[in-house]
Formats: structure tokens, sequence, C-alpha cells
DNA sequence: TCGATAGTTCGAATGTACGTGAACTGTAGC
DNA sequence: GCTACAGTTCACGTACATTCGAACTATCGA
């Protein structure tokens, strides 16, 4: 299988990171990640196919997101909130607090 | 002419306005406002056509980023600054950091 | 080895965002 | 009134996002 491909920190643009969390399913796999689900991919939206999932889980990834890290035969995820926090301090925490207060 | 319609405070929704600010155009246009810039719709983007400025500066609008205002002939911007930072307290200034450091 | 499982990728359909010119509304100034 | 100006709205084309099923790759367990 191909290797997942992550941007680096240094390479993390503002215009990705929003557009990848201007997405309601998007938002909702960030929020559950952030409140320290271990999500894998299929566990995570049961209501979209798995291409369709895939899909945004790419998203996240290329925009920065996100990590995705294969073990076995899952894909586990989770938040790149040092990288996040390290090149646009304050970004995710107020995306997040405002997911919650929803 | 049609009343400029802004959703008021309680209703800004997180989704919108990332998506709002999700656009290279859009966010150059939040960066000169946050910069203390009077903008008016046309002075703005001399790059792009009147009708598609106009549709940019409707995006914002609705999503709650701007307020506009009419003054004779001309509108007038200004960032919505407190409102939004009531509702998503940081993002804003999260983003213009963002945005200056790049 | 063989079947089941977890995800990705591809191709196609549909929808929505973006961009434009033309026609329009309303204001300013003469 | 008339003309110029500032923006909006409309109808349209194009590009991209979203969605899906089908085919594929790779791993796990029996």
């Amino acid at each position: 299988m191909v290797a997942l491909v992550h941007p680096a920190r240094e390479q993390l643009r503002i215009e990705d990171v929003l557009e990848a969390l201007a997405n309601p399913i998007r938002l909702r796999i960030v929020h559950r990640l952030a409140a320290g689900e271990e999500l894998t991919c299929g566990t995570t939206l049961p209501e979209v196919s798995k291409s369709t999932a895939s899909h945004h889980w790419r998203v996240l990834r290329e925009g920065g997101v996100l990590f995705q890290r294969r073990v076995g035969r899952t894909v586990l995820m989770s938040l790149r909130r040092e990288d996040l926090d390290a090149r646009f301090p304050g970004l995710l925490a107020s995306v997040l607090a405002a997911v919650d207060s929803d």
C-alpha cells in the first residue's frame, strides 16, 4: 500500500488548514480526535461510504491537520496538535471551543 | 437598493466563518481590514470584476465576518472583530497572525 | 493458502464555488 | 431632469468538492 504523505510542520499553510476545517464532517472528526478518542478510519464515519471517508481523511492529512499511522490493517489517526499550535497558535483551540459550544 | 443583511452575533456559526475565511482573496480582504484600512468595495479588489468582488463580500458578510455600511454611493466595510471575539475567542487573532507571517 | 477485513484509488454523477458580462438599482452632482 | 458612478443581481460557463460503487492492495486469522 502506498505511503501516507504528510506535509512538514514548516510547510503547513493557513489556507489549507482552514479549507480542511471548513466542512462539517471534517470538523466533527477533528473534534472527536481532540476529545481523546482513538479513531480508526472505519469506526469514525459509519454514515458515509468508505471512499467518501477516505477522501475526507486525505484532505485533513494533506492539510496537515492530522497524522495517519498504519497499524496492521487499520489506520490510526491523531491530531497534529503540536504542529498546529506551533505554526498557528490559538487556532485549533478556538475552533474546538466553538464546536464544543454549539 | 436592497438592505444589507447581517447575521446577529448569536447566529454566527463556526462552519460559516471558516468557510468564509477559507479563500485566499477573502483572507486578504480580512487581513487588510484588520490592518486598519478603510475599505470600500471598489478600491479593494481591482484585479477581479465588480461582480466577483461583490460575491466575496457577500460570503464574508453572510458568514458574519464583516459589516457593510452604505455611505452615499459607496459601501464601507469593517471587521466584526468584537462579535467574532465574543463568539469564537482567539480565532480571528490566530488567523490574522498566520496570514501576517507568510 | 484462503477468506474476511481495512482502506485506497478510480471513474462517474452531482452539486456547489468562483468568475464573468450585461442589465439593473440607487446615489451624487450638474 | 440627465449623466456618471458604485454596487448588486442575474444567467451563464467552468472548475472543483463531494459522494458513491466497484475494483484493487495489503494484512490478519483460521
